[in-house]
DNA sequence: GTCTATATCTAGATAGAC
DNA sequence: GTCTATCTAGATATAGAC
């Protein structure tokens, strides 16, 4: 083997042992916490000792930024690409639910940190791009409802910033329950059906029969 | 004052001091999760030291178990009693759903305890109830939508598990973002558009049009 | 009922041998 | 690249004085 192709090896070997540890930490960040995951847990489960992590990452911290990062920056250019497509608002909503429920079933431990933890980790200053992708991804979203409301093709009268907070978060959320190899439903099928619901809604026919508040 | 009156006094002063170290634990385990919240935290917020502490609670584990249960209870007897009012599954739907985001707007922090932790302190004995409120739960929510479905006010076909998954998680998930004491949104306020959106649907006119998938 | 002091444990991280 | 050994910090919890 000439000297190229054993550093090669070499670094196939090394990032294939990155990868693999950031995959353990992942799962176990997502499955008990972040906090709650020490590194002699993710050393462990990748069958090495503690310090031995640390030849890898600097630390534990390090691996939950790598982490978040990927996951963002990939769901980040998805949308961007659909968005770009310039399909019209319902059918580019369509397109980013199903391509978010998509991502849910491939990245499942990832979606699942960021869910979880990003919240916590945003207040410290490694960790600010989580706010401002959060300011991104809310601008498209609100963009893209305002969009669908001046076409006619959504609802007028609504308060934006909940529909969208209200998609948001029943999209998100189904990361703590769906499990794609156990059941029957593809990503595209829940998505489907999360479609039906949101913009027909789960009723017979049109109400307006909530007792309006008094306030 | 009577040994009788001292008595009430000193038991009253030490319960009120056990509501207060509650509470502030209760703020505590909201804002930045049960483990990252140590008992010194709250031992400090409520101008004690962490020894101290002990006199009241016998473990951390007793407070957050405290907090959970308490908020289950009421949150169940409220549930019970919409729906032995019998007012139908839509009107039942609404009650609940409104009573969901009272209850959020009442006790935003127990809410956001439940909603963040329960998952992981359900795998401790001590605090298997929660597995069990969630299946009562469950059932009590899959019911309300197949009585609506036979009466033909909710719409046939739907995946009765997905609907109540995503109907649970978006009502409780609010308890994020929600804040009544700075906007003007009040918790009924909040209810009303959420179920126009649910009932409704964000699309104008029916549809059927997202592409099925193919397997 | 609170404080001081401290026992005990567990975590993240490092240094140097192999 | 992994192991052994260990440092350091911070956590829960306890005991006994006040």
């Amino acid at each position: 083997m000439s000297p190229r192709g054993r550093k090669q090896a070499a670094e196939l070997g090394a990032s294939s042992r990155r990868a693999e540890l950031l995959a353990h930490a992942a799962e176990m960040f997502a499955e008990r916490g972040f906090r709650a995951t020490t590194v002699r847990d993710i050393a462990d489960a990748a069958g090495m000792l503690s310090g031995s992590l640390y030849h890898h990452f600097d630390s534990k911290e390090s691996m939950v930024d790598e982490i978040l990062r990927g996951f963002l920056d990939e769901l980040f250019g998805r949308y961007q690409e659909i968005l770009a497509r310039e399909l019209g608002p319902r059918q580019s909503l369509e397109a980013i639910v199903i391509a978010s429920f998509e991502c849910i079933e491939a990245r499942r431990a990832e979606v699942a940190v960021y869910q979880s933890e990003a919240k916590y980790l945003m207040r410290f200053e490694r960790f600010s791009y989580l706010g401002e992708r959060n300011v991104e991804f809310r601008k498209m979203w609100i963009g893209l409802f305002e969009d669908g409301v001046r076409q006619g093709v959504f609802r007028q009268g609504m308060d934006l910033e909940l529909v969208y907070r209200f998609v948001r978060d029943t999209v998100w959320v189904a990361v703590h329950w769906y499990r794609p190899e156990g059941g029957e439903l593809s990503a595209r099928a829940i998505a489907e059906q999360y479609l039906e619901i949101l913009l027909d809604g789960i009723g017979v026919g049109r109400r307006n029969t909530v007792a309006k508040s008094n306030g």
